[in-house]
RNA sequence: GCCCCCGUGGCGGAACUGGUAGACGCGCUCGACUCAAAAUCGAGUUCCCAAAAGGAGUGCCGGUUCGAUUCCGGCCGGGGGCACCA
């Protein structure tokens, strides 16, 4: 028996073991009850990180728990493979975006083999291979044939030197990440998926998701942002003059997609920008509030600098036309926005008040008024809003109070706070007395029966626009011809594959200058056609793909049954940098695939887990530079620099990043101490949701402990049969035991992975204390299948050693004795006024008057009490006894 | 600005529905084994007082309670999300 755990020759041959037996393939016809454990897939960037190790080894966990527990596990992994890096590696190295991804995958699915996931590598997939997004092109007609695809003018940012199209996070300072060259807003036609026809059951399904994290739900919530309120017109003194001729003028033009909006009904937003009737010119325009209850508090309208009204008149306005081209340059960053100040321009026209049409109101553009939310245009009540308050003091308009907390706040006037608290609403005329929820209602009634407004609902939450100008993803199944418009591409005639003949020394998407690629023929007419050129956004890969992990049958996306015997996902773990976006898409293209009556799931995620990130301390040399953990090393109680022995200086721990040079490379750890080390540690000491700091002495202490446990069951093994077991029963370590087993398979089950390892130390900790016995080799073994599905090559190795059978992967979980669950005897506490003074042992349910007499005799109660009578006793059974003096 | 979360030893963190604060790990100290070191094992480790007895203690101030890390109110600090959202 060998005296050391050797992790590099145990790590390989128990994985060979359990991919020769298939062990990890998840039947599609298996009796047992299914579960579904998902990680998010990776992106395959280049090589593993910390973070990815982390997030399969919880997961990897979970799965191996549920197999052991009896249950048929569908544990797959795959790979996220379109995306930007891709084209940028291309651009760097000249090297083809798919030949860099697919060299990536192959290093990073070695890399995940060596720390021996659980997983079913027969299901894997990359989102960029064709016999994956053919089925999801196909998916993508399904769903423009429902009519949940539409095209509209859509702004980018469009790089003016690179003529290209950059992706937010590429517009840096408002300038092009590559050219520097500042950054423009372009107008292209682009696809949206209707995700806003969703918004009503994406927000009423959060409540289901119970076993998400309140943060993420509250996110979502947030995000999708319901506003209930009044929709109202406002009419102008006089019509605005009918529009030139030559239609409207640049950046007038109303979107193709609002046209078909409009016409769903007003319910929805973006709702219609202006009701004016063709060639008859603008005589009103409709504003959105929440607080209908303030109507008489209103001293002003105002627009957006985009709304058409503004853009009507800047024709004919210069002065206008510079505020507006003034408004649309500000800067959007938080710090620009917090100091920006309220503008606005006069166009000198008036509104009528809605309740009289005596009362007029002047009509400002306001560049605080923002053209895609609501209606892009208010009422402005300075008292009880401070953003048209700030507007009011500026621009000398009336503030009138409509709300006070109190009948003696009413005559008080509004100062440089907004009132928004509750209150009763005064100078409302017969509105006055109401609250302000009273006051709302009957605005609203008024409103809808005299037929200039309606109570309505506005949501945050816009279209998905899924269009990238980008090469390197799915292209977009659409061929455009002059005749027939966009037509989509025939079902038998999918996939449309990327071609590979592409080159990246020009900037822009090669899809665009490719000579054969984008000639076809119109799939309607037969006549001549253009390729879209467009590829859809990686977010709609990550969208289905758990659904293909399924069931993936070659001739279509899913086969429904299967995939919805598996679904939903029963616990999906990844990082809560997709709180909102990947999730909420997700959830969304379930729902639609649902009302198209694909797949009849109504959420694909039933339990979220949202995991910290790996993180590590910074280092700096005096030069400012940053420098890798193994440039540094601690001397003398300070840190230097290697090659120059210089101090460094040491900063907080932080996500690992290029940038800070501060990550560590797990291969070259697995390669130290085992895959079982690292698994260990990243399970150890903190709590999952929390960042985890990665540092030397933790994985050492992993270490240590993967040794111990070897050494308990190697030496166990070699004793068996023997006169060890002969020894007397040890009824404390039994019942350590089986608290064990039931408290590391409660903390399993609720993720909570740190205490299930402190859990095990504790029990490992009792195992060698205890001298021989039954009941110790029943606690070695029970104790390796424990670990099992943490160090689960470790645990292999001793499952041999204990000359058990079979494999431990596919052993059962122990069963908690609940007999030995509860103590005989119990500690009870002893206090004085709510102190501890002393404690006692007493039989376990020992009545309370027993109790209290044990406590009162008690020599350090009697000195504190001095003689005198206790107040009072409270006893609380098992627990402790208080006398209160 | 709005919304949310978190503040416990030198460090990561435990503590069930209010009931012995600091489990477990790391680090550190002392000891055993060793010529020595590594590895391993044993003891100790919230702070104050030399120790004992005792006292203080879960960011700060106050409240409820026999009893508060836990509940309530107000501050301070850290982190996150959204953001000129009407």
């Amino acid at each position: 028996m060998a005296a050391r755990f050797n992790p590099l020759e145990a790590d390989a041959h128990w994985q060979k073991v359990w991919e020769d037996r298939g062990v990890f393939h998840a039947s599609d016809s298996s009796a047992k009850p299914r579960s579904y454990v998902l990680e998010m897939f990776p992106y395959p960037s280049g090589r593993i990180h910390m973070g990815h190790v982390r997030n399969y080894t919880m997961g990897d966990v979970l799965a191996r728990y549920r197999r052991m527990t009896g249950f048929e596990v569908l544990h797959p992994m795959g790979w996220d493979a379109f995306g930007m890096p891709a084209e940028n590696a291309a651009i760097q190295n000249k090297v083809h975006p798919g030949r860099w991804t697919w060299s990536n995958i192959d290093t990073m699915r070695a890399q995940l083999k060596r720390l021996g996931f659980a997983l079913d590598w027969s299901r894997e997939l990359a989102t960029c291979d064709p016999s994956y997004y053919g089925h999801e092109q196909a998916l993508f007609l399904d769903l423009f044939d429902a009519g949940l695809v539409y095209r509209k003018q859509s702004e980018v940012n469009w790089d003016p030197v690179d003529m290209t199209v950059l992706a937010n996070e590429q517009v840096i300072d408002g300038r092009g990440w590559r050219s520097g060259a500042l950054v423009e807003r372009r107008k292209l036609s682009q696809w949206f998926l209707k995700i806003t026809d969703f918004a009503d059951e994406l927000l009423d399904g959060l409540g289901e998701l119970d076993q998400w994290p309140d943060k993420v739900r509250l996110m979502q919530e947030n995000w999708i942002g319901k506003s209930r309120g009044l929709r109202f017109r406002f009419r102008l003194e006089a019509p605005l003059p009918p529009p030139l001729p030559g239609g409207e003028g640049p950046g007038v033009g109303i979107a193709e997609g609002d046209a078909a909006a409009a016409a769903e009904g007003s319910l929805r937003s973006p709702p219609t920008p202006a009701p004016s009737l063709p060639g008859r010119g603008i005589d009103s325009f409709d504003v959105f509030t929440t607080r209908p209850d303030t109507i008489f508090g209103a001293s002003f309208a105002a627009i957006a600098p985009d709304h058409p009204i503004a853009l009507a008149l800047a024709e004919h306005d210069a002065g206008l036309a510079e505020f507006v081209a003034e408004c649309r340059k500000g800067g959007t960053t938080a710090a620009e926005l917090e100091t920006a100040e309220k503008k606005g321009f006069d166009t000198g026209l008036k509104v009528h008040h809605p309740l009289d049409a005596a009362w007029k109101l002047p009509l400002f553009v306001a560049n605080f008024v923002l053209m895609d939310y609501g209606t892009g245009a208010i009422f402005g009540c300075p008292a009880h809003d401070q953003r048209d308050l700030e507007f009011a003091r500026r621009y000398g308009l009336p503030v009138t109070r409509v709300v006070a907390a109190s009948p003696e706040e009413a005559a008080e006037p509004i100062g440089d706070e907004a009132y928004t608290g509750p209150g009763r609403l005064v100078n409302s005329g017969d509105l006055d007395g109401l609250t302000a929820e009273e006051g709302n209602r009957a605005v609203i009634a008024r409103a809808e029966a005299e037929g200039w407004g309606e109570g309505t609902v506005v949501w945050r939450l816009r279209d998905w626009g899924v269009s990238r100008q980008r090469y390197w993803g799915t292209p977009i199944p659409i061929v455009h011809c002059e005749a027939c418009g966009p037509v989509p591409v025939p079902r038998d005639r999918l996939p449309v594959v990327l071609p590979d003949d592409v080159s990246f020394d020009q900037p822009g998407n090669p899809l665009d200058r490719h000579p054969t690629w984008t000639k076809v023929d119109c799939p309607s007419c037969g006549g001549p056609g253009r390729r879209e050129t467009d590829t859809l956004d990686t977010f709609v890969d990550s969208s289905w793909y758990f659904i293909r992990f399924a069931s993936q049958p070659k001739d279509r996306p899913f086969d429904r049954a299967e995939a919805e015997r598996w679904l939903p996902v029963g616990q999906y773990i990844g990082g809560v940098e997709h709180a909102i976006l990947h999730l909420l898409y997700a959830r969304f293209w379930t729902r639609a695939l649902r009302r198209i009556g694909r797949l009849d799931i109504e959420e694909p995620f039933k339990g979220l887990f949202t995991q910290g990130m790996v993180t590590h301390e910074t280092y700096r040399g005096a030069d400012g530079q940053w420098l890798a953990p193994d440039e540094v090393e601690q001397k003398d109680g300070g840190w230097i620099a290697i090659a120059t022995g210089e101090p460094v200086g040491v900063g907080r721990p932080q996500a690992m990043s290029k940038s800070k040079r501060n990550g560590i490379d797990p291969e070259p750890i697995v390669d130290q101490y085992g895959a079982d080390a690292v698994r260990w540690f990243m399970l150890s000491d903190s709590p999952p949701e929390r960042d985890l700091a990665w540092n030397e002495d933790g994985i050492e202490g992993a270490w240590r402990f993967i040794q111990r446990v070897w050494r308990l069951a190697s030496e166990e093994g070699g004793h068996q049969g023997s006169s060890w077991l002969g020894g007397e029963d040890d009824k404390a370590l039994r019942r350590k035991l089986h608290q064990t087993i039931a408290a590391v398979g409660s903390n399993i089950e609720a993720l909570a992975f740190n205490k299930a390892v402190a859990n095990i130390y504790e029990l490992a900790n009792a195992i060698e204390k205890a001298a021989p016995s039954a009941a110790r080799g029943e606690a070695v073994e029970t104790l390796v299948r424990l670990v099992a599905p943490m160090a689960p090559h470790l645990a292999e190795q001793a499952w041999a050693a204990l000359a058990k059978e079979g494999l431990v992967a596919e052993a059962d979980w122990p069963k908690a004795d609940p007999a030995l669950l509860v103590e005989d005897e119990v500690t009870i506490a002893v206090q004085v006024n709510g102190k501890l003074r002393d404690t006692l042992t007493a039989p376990k349910g020992a009545p309370k008057e027993a109790l209290e007499e044990m406590a009162l005799a008690s020599e350090k109660v009697g000195r504190i009490l001095e003689g005198k009578a206790p107040r009072k006793v409270i006893v609380v059974p098992d627990r402790l006894v208080n006398v209160v003096a």
